[in-house]
RNA sequence: GGAAGUUUAGCUCAGCUGGGAGAGCAUCUGCCUUACAAGCAGAGGGUCAUAGGUUCGAGCCCUAUAACUUCCACCA
């Protein structure tokens, strides 16, 4: 007995249940099978400190729906799953939290810390993976990991070493970005920039041996503490006198000197710049060319130091911004103030303005890591989907700059190197073991404090997470990836790490093809974020429409790359396509005999079921070969069309009159209708899981128990009649001629005509009538060759056909004679259009054979219609 | 300053290598036709941003312009 389906489609009802038949069912879990071929994905580790929200939803969705067909395909595959750590993301939350509780970093300790970090993990890490199970990912949950799992921190380690013992990672002092809220650098990809309003301060530096001013122009005058000399362009005529002089260091009783370098645009400002080689990273370059020494004059909270900040030390930077002006004022040396737009660098984690500081930190030399990265992709050996963003991925990669991984948190991998304590031998040493002696000198040794930047780790996911640096069998099988599915915002963050690293120390790439989607924007365009309020919880949506509802709606209508706008009614319509399907089904069940095994398809076939199958033939092709495209929103659309347009709402309906007469022509249908909606249930399970699955089970067919292991469709060249494709259309077309007549005349649809079908095709419209009678709403109906007298009688005319509906009074001579016309005029406009073309010599000489084909037979179409509507006017007149 | 994207029906967006413009929603008309009113049958609505060019043929390719968006760089 088989399992009847509910009279509304109601997702709550199954979607969980389905997810943990699965789950338990093991059919996640990805197999090594030497005869099969590997398809891995592996997911972008969502943070542990998030909640899943749209982003997650589509990147989700995109994921499922390649590994759900590839797993359909044959393929051995393999979707794995896991988390980040998301260092500095997740140490400020935990530190706001403990904020509440009263307590700081510094009170619990570097191991205190940790203890209520791994706690936290323990419980947000999960919370997660919850909500992508209601998303009805098909992860490979037994492998999932975590970029601070044993093995990660291995491979992160292991990376550390091979990079320093190859020179590529380096300790240094340079400009980096601090920040001062965190009170960590950040990397300047981790830095966003935004415009604001500031001033430009003109200020006096007095020249030493009293013969004048130099006037310098200046955004910060606070940094003024800082300088060790002002620079001139070396061509600036106005100044060549003054390079090597020595000028009075306003506020302070330093002197610097006056130095020549052609980073000063002499057209900007005054072409005189104050140069603080600590906070600014052009000046931090022109101080190593003239050997300038670098003067820190900021705390790490960005107060002014004791010592070098003199009356104003202690005091916040924009105080002591404040202070200076007012004191310079007082002096006279301030010349002017104009306000002046700029750039200002932020925080991307806390919105603080970033304090530009030199500062020793660890770095990876990228220039020579980059150069294999863009070879691979410029050579098309991994590509990028859409392929636009291998500009921005270029464009960055060639003009890379050093990689600051070093940050001041203790979230994180921490960095592998100690530092001897004896003055004398001042040894560092880089080593996994955790030593206490110098080897050197044998002194006590100090490990360094700071941790890895959280992207150091998640640079190695494709391999850290599949075994690597062990030869295990997982990546041996499955590494190299094939795809990798993310968002365009992180392409510099992670992807570009990613491919560089894959190839470093694998010595392949990671992935073949990266498919890059866009952002899900709100109503009104807008980015979805906290501060606005404006997200739409993917959870919610989930419980008001179903997972399928919400996964439809994020593919339908969607190209890689494009940002995508959310509105709500996208989901109803995604629901209701859902209803719609369900519907379908349970009807085709309901009707359906109860001994009924599976679909078989009989040779015999009427031209409805040939034209139907036809139809259904290239439905599969074109889903398989947009799904290996990555053109899913095509892909999608054709089974949308197919299944509601062609399928609903034109094969059920002309199969009723079968199923109503019942016996062999009945049966011969059902074989049909459950042929077909067992393809479409496969074709349609990557998108929509749920529903598939849960009619599947419901259904006559014994390939398999879950739809997520059956075959998916092939295109079968024997199910591919053209010739009864193109006569049944004349049907359809002429069907659809009568309908718009009969609208246009307000007769209901119950309201039964008499038909009279002039036509060449007479075997095909009489095979034809119960369709007529159906869908046209025919009472009497006939088919001749040739009609006589057609008094009374309103004409519908198509290239097929002449059809004549007797409406007695109804019909109106002139109106008929009207529409006619009207009718005749459109049609001329087609034979003009299409004659013109075929004489058009160019045309003929250079359009493919193909084409013109194509056009002569839209003429004759045309031509056939023509004639006939000139035959019903003359028959008016 | 550099780069990319977008501009198609009232709204949201598709349109694959160039061959007479599509969907959903909204609007209008008529229908409770025994799977579905979360439905059925129809209709109206577009100089494909603008101006040139290539081509037998351009929404699609090239050039320029405009508006919006994004990324990168960060001249004090």
């Amino acid at each position: 007995m088989r399992k009847e389906l509910e009279k509304t489609y109601s997702p709550k009802d199954f979607e969980d249940r389905l997810y943990k038949y699965w789950e338990d069912g093991g059919f996640f879990k990805a197999e090594r099978d030497m005869k099969k071929t590997p398809y891995t994905i592996v997911m972008p580790p969502p943070n542990i400190t998030g909640q899943l929200h749209m982003g997650h939803a589509l990147d989700c969705t995109l994921q499922d729906i390649l590994i759900r067909f590839k797993r359909m395909q044959g393929y051995s595959a393999l979707w794995l799953p896991g988390t980040d750590h998301a260092a500095l993301a997740t140490e400020a939350k935990i530190v706001a939290a403990m904020k509440e509780e009263g307590v700081t970093k510094h009170q619990l300790g570097r191991d205190g810390f940790m203890e209520r970090a791994w706690a936290w993990n323990d419980k947000y890490g999960s919370r997660i993976k919850e909500q992508q199970r209601k998303m009805g990912t098909s992860c490979d949950w037994s492998r999932s990991r975590f970029t601070m799992d044993e093995g990660c921190s291995k491979a992160v380690q292991k990376v550390f070493m091979d990079l320093h013992g190859k020179g590529l990672i380096y300790r240094g002092e340079r400009i980096i970005n601090w920040c001062p809220n965190c009170r960590t650098s950040i990397s300047d990809i981790e830095t966003e920039y935004e415009e604001q309003d500031g001033f430009f301060w003109h200020i006096n530096y007095p020249i030493a041996d009293g013969s004048g001013f130099v006037e310098i122009a200046t955004t910060r005058p606070e940094t003024l503490l800082g300088d060790s000399a002002v620079a001139v362009n070396p061509k600036d005529e106005r100044y060549t006198h003054l390079v090597g002089k020595m000028l009075k260091l306003p506020l302070t009783d330093r002197e610097i000197p006056v130095v020549a370098d052609e980073y000063v645009d002499m057209e900007f400002g005054t072409g005189c710049v104050k140069i603080t080689p600590a906070h600014d990273p052009n000046d931090f370059e022109v101080g190593q060319r003239h050997g300038l020494p670098v003067i820190h004059m900021m705390n790490d909270d960005a107060t002014i130091m004791d010592g070098v900040g003199g009356k104003y030390a202690g005091m916040d930077r924009y105080e002591a911004r404040n202070a200076m002006v007012a004191d310079l004022e007082a002096q006279g040396l301030l010349v002017k103030v104009e306000p002046h737009k700029h750039n200002v660098g932020t925080c991307q984690r806390c919105g603080t303005t970033v304090e530009p500081t030199a500062s020793l930190q660890w770095f990876v030399k990228m220039k020579d890591l980059a150069k294999p990265a863009i070879d691979i992709v410029k050579s098309g050996e991994l590509r990028y989907v859409p392929k636009r963003f291998e500009n921005s991925y270029l464009f960055w990669m060639e003009n890379i700059r050093d990689w600051c991984i070093s940050r001041q948190i203790w979230w994180g991998h921490r960095i592998p190197a100690f530092y001897c304590q004896n003055p004398d031998c001042k040894h560092t040493e880089i080593t996994l073991d955790n030593i206490t002696k110098c080897p050197k000198c044998g002194a006590p040794v100090r490990q360094d404090e700071d941790t890895l930047d959280t992207w150091f780790s998640s640079a190695l996911w494709p391999f850290s997470t599949l075994g690597w640096p062990e030869k295990t069998p997982d990546y041996e099988y499955f590494y190299p990836t094939q795809t990798l599915v993310t968002g365009y915002d992180i392409i510099t963050f992670w992807v570009s790490r990613m491919i560089f690293s894959g190839l470093e120390h694998t010595g392949e790439k990671p992935f073949k093809d990266v498919l890059i989607h866009g952002l899900v924007r709100d109503e009104l365009g807008r980015k979805m974020s906290k501060s606005l309020g404006n997200g739409v919880d993917p959870l919610e949506i989930i419980d008001k429409y179903g997972a399928d509802a919400l996964r439809l709606t994020l593919v339908t209508g969607n190209a890689p790359g494009n940002d995508m706008r959310w509105t709500e009614t996208k989901v109803t319509n995604s629901r209701n396509f859902a209803n719609k399907l369900w519907n379908a089904s349970r009807y085709i069940l309901m009707n359906l005999p109860e001994d009924f095994e599976s679909a078989k398809l009989s040779e015999n076939m009427p031209v409805e079921d040939k034209w139907v199958l036809s139809l259904y033939n290239d439905l599969v092709k074109n889903v398989t070969t947009n799904l290996e495209a990555y053109e899913l929103g095509i892909a999608v659309q054709n089974l949308y069309d197919f299944i509601w347009d062609i399928y609903c709402d034109w094969y059920i309906e002309l199969t009723k009159p079968r199923i109503a007469a019942g016996g062999e022509t009945a049966l011969a249908a059902q074989n049909v209708l459950v042929f077909i909606i067992t393809g479409i249930l496969k074709l349609l399970h990557p998108f929509m899981p749920f529903i598939t699955e849960e009619i599947w089970q419901s259904m006559p067919q014994t390939e398999s128990e879950s739809i997520m292991v059956s075959k998916w469709c092939e295109y079968d060249e024997t199910l591919n009649f053209a010739k009864e494709k193109e006569e049944f259309s004349r049907v359809i077309e002429t069907i659809r001629a009568i309908r718009v007549q009969r609208n246009e005349m307000n007769v209901p649809p119950s309201k039964k005509v008499t038909e009279i079908v002039e036509t060449k095709f007479v075997n095909i419209f009489k095979n034809a009538q119960p369709f007529f009678e159906k869908l046209a709403g025919a009472g009497e109906f006939s088919v001749v060759e040739k009609t006589e007298n057609t008094d009374g009688m309103i004409t519908v005319v198509t290239d097929s056909a002449r059809v004549f509906i007797p409406m007695g009074e109804l019909v109106d001579k002139d109106k008929e004679l009207a529409r006619l016309e009207k009718e005749k005029k459109a049609v001329q406009k087609d034979i003009d259009f299409l004659s013109g073309k075929l004489n058009n010599q160019g045309f003929l000489a250079k359009a493919p054979a193909q084409q013109i084909e194509n056009e002569r037979a839209k003429l004759a179409k045309a031509e056939e219609k023509m004639r006939k509507i000139l035959e019903s006017l003359e028959g008016l007149k």
